[in-house]
DNA sequence: GCATGATCATGC
DNA sequence: GCATGATCATGC
């Protein structure tokens, strides 16, 4: 069979795909397609047998093995703003017993994926999927610097295996570069070499975040023409300016953001991503808060609640921007104040609690238990006898495997109040549960709709600080 | 206008 | 001294 493309050559690939841009895959094959989409399988196994008429494999080479390039095709979901990644880009499954003998070089994560053909498609809920619209369809290399930092994130992930401990991997352990749960059910197990523990089968794969950067590189700021190429039509006088289009956006729906290394060059010598970031904050060590105002020429409203965030984001040189690493790797970074004796006044907060939605969510897909699953960087700052707060250190964290499963019975717990209109016995601090329940909003008359009609006081799920304590 | 991250205030 | 409820500053 003649194939419409060159199988070994990557752009010959993308040029046929990009046939698909601003398509279906019904527009492109023919309405024939929807009686053979019966019992097919998923959309991208679709893509690969009908559009490039290649039987999809998951040996551990590339799809299009003659290019050494993988085909990936993955959501976009439509925000107010623009279009975001809906979801995480999954990569191979990870083999416990045979990917720790290899250098990352070698692995099968790299032998794999160092090129990738990246489709992205609108989802919308209403829609079959071979009637879903691509929007992007392109090449796709890391540059240097994220690939360094893929790099660490493999070896940690390596690392845990050679530790015996692949069932205690978790997303928040690395930055780009996760291990995901990917299974038939969320009981699909593995063996793995160094311990007799069974371990969740997980997939190497991309942070929705970090898609977002592709999306970003590749639909807005590639493709918009600059300011001054609108400058000559708009300063026309006749001209009269019509509504936007839908499909135009004219910026991105992404923050400004800036790299903490800007170059590669900054690294040491087998120096990883986190221990250089913790290396920019050493000689701060022992500071107070004035003298790290001064030395760092800040200038904010002393009542400021985020003063010691912008102290962190002026140490690690972004100033008036967001952290392009951290907001890649989705890191939330926190900064706690701990006392002279060591203890910390505040528990630490997260997003409020959709009542509405959390009632038809699962542990494993709702807001909290993606919160909580992130990488964490805590900035501590500790008081002295004066009452001055000096930098003490900054760490690196996430949640320990077990405790995940008791926030997993608080979680639960609030749920199943919510859905029967219990809002006045949530778990409390005093519970020492790990997490409990607490008021989140403007003041007390702060509401929000419940699943019963009610109208609530805003809440949130919070950890406690007598929990988060042990870490610092 | 509102969510987020952070902190304050009160009462036991 | 601490748990709980309440609220604030900021940024989008």
């Amino acid at each position: 069979m003649k194939l419409p493309y060159k199988i070994n050559d990557p752009f010959s690939i993308e040029q046929y795909a990009k046939k698909l841009l601003n398509k279906s895959l019904k527009d492109v094959i023919g309405d024939k397609a929807v009686q053979e989409r019966v019992g097919k399988g998923k959309f991208g196994q679709l893509i690969e047998e009908l559009f490039f008429q290649y039987l999809p494999n998951s040996q551990p080479r590339a799809d299009f093995e003659e290019a050494g390039m993988e085909l990936k095709t993955t959501p976009l979901k439509k925000i107010r703003k623009g279009l975001v990644s809906k979801e995480r880009l999954v990569f191979n499954i990870i083999d416990y017993k045979e990917e720790y003998k290899y250098s990352f070089k070698e692995s099968s994560f790299w032998r794999k994926n160092a090129l990738l053909l990246l489709m992205f498609y609108l989802y919308e809920k209403e829609k079959f999927d071979i009637d879903y619209i691509f929007k992007i369809i392109r090449l796709w290399r890391f540059p240097a610097k994220d690939l360094k930092i893929i790099k660490d994130d493999w070896e940690k992930i390596v690392q845990k295996i050679m530790d015996g401990k692949a069932h205690e991997i978790s997303e928040g352990d690395t930055f780009f570069l996760g291990a995901c749960t990917k299974g038939i059910n969320k009981e699909s197990m593995r063996d793995q070499p160094f311990s007799l523990i069974p371990a969740k089968q997980r997939a190497f794969s991309l942070k929705s975040k970090y898609l977002n950067f592709i999306i970003q590189q590749s639909l807005y700021e590639e493709v918009l023409p600059d300011d001054s190429e609108y400058e000559k039509i708009l300063s026309e006088p006749e001209m009269q300016i019509a509504a936007e289009p839908e499909t135009l956006y004219t910026k991105a729906p992404f923050q400004e953001i800036e790299p903490i290394v800007k170059d590669l060059s900054e690294y040491r010598k087998q120096e990883t991503f986190e221990e250089l970031v913790i290396r920019k904050f050493i000689p701060f060590y022992g500071k107070s808060e004035n003298e790290l105002i001064t030395n760092l020429n800040l200038i904010f409203d002393a009542k400021a609640k985020n003063k010691f965030e912008l102290i962190a984001r002026a140490i690690l040189g972004v100033k008036n921007k967001k952290i392009e690493e951290f907001e890649k790797a989705d890191v939330l970074m926190k900064t706690i104040r701990m006392e002279a004796n060591k203890s910390i006044k505040e528990s630490m907060s997260f997003r409020q609690i959709q009542f509405k939605d959390i009632v038809d969510e699962e542990w494993e897909d709702s807001t909290w238990y993606d919160e909580l699953n992130r990488r964490f960087f805590f900035v501590i700052f500790q008081a002295n006898e004066n009452g001055e707060y000096l930098l003490k250190k900054v760490k690196f964290w996430s949640i320990p495997h077990a405790d995940l499963n008791i926030l997993e019975q608080v979680w639960l717990d609030t749920k199943v109040k919510i859905q029967k209109g219990d809002f006045e016995h949530f778990i409390k601090a005093s519970d020492e549960r790990i997490g409990h329940i607490r008021p989140k909003g403007q003041d007390a008359n702060d509401l929000m709709e419940a699943p019963d009609g009610t109208m609530q006081k805003k809440k949130c799920f919070w950890l406690n600080n007598s929990y988060l304590k042990q870490f610092l």
